[in-house]
DNA sequence: TAGGCCATCTGGTCCT
DNA sequence: AGGACCAGATGGCCTA
């Protein structure tokens, strides 16, 4: 995923000797203001390049804590978001239902062995080829549309 | 081939 | 002044 637009203004930058002002230099102290601005402007990209490799390697770790059973393929950073928001959400509303409960031993023989894996599979029913995206859509509530608006 | 997703560049704005 | 953040534009890659 690279641009196609060249770089190639980072060269010939250095060692430019310093204008000292005078009518036989304004072209040259234009130039060097071009000059400036030029080099300003690829250490911008160049920090807004690290910046947004940051978000991803912040997605990434995301992608890493949230639920994605059955998906083949790498949520979208749109989809990251919506699924950490219900995977959020889904835990809020675990641990208020904890508190329902006088002991945590009651609470822990209801509840805790239905998110394994394996025992959600049982809870379920076995998973169908082609319904893998149906799985944390049921568990966490997850369906796309209920975010269209949101915000 | 159209549409989705993404990386990068760029100019504007805000903050320190 | 310079850096961080943001949103729009652009073009590449991939998949149905």
């Amino acid at each position: 995923m690279k641009s196609c637009k060249p770089n190639s203004l980072d060269s010939s930058l250095e060692s430019e000797p310093q204008c000292k002002g005078g009518i036989e230099c304004v072209g040259k102290c234009g130039s060097e203001r071009m000059e400036n601005a030029a080099r300003r402007r690829l250490a911008a990209n160049a920090r807004e390049r690290r910046r947004m490799q940051g978000l991803n390697t912040a997605f990434d770790r995301l992608r890493k804590v949230v639920p994605q059973w059955g998906q083949d393929k790498k949520l979208s950073k749109y989809e990251t978001l919506q699924m950490a928001l219900s995977y959020i959400m889904a835990l809020t509303r675990i641990l208020a239902e904890a508190e329902r409960y006088s002991t945590e031993r009651d609470w822990i023989n209801l509840h805790c062995e239905h998110f394994t894996q394996d025992s959600y599979h049982t809870l379920v029913g076995p998973k169908l080829p082609g319904e893998s995206e149906h799985y944390a859509q049921r568990l966490f509530g997850y369906q796309p549309e209920h975010f269209q608006m949101a915000t």
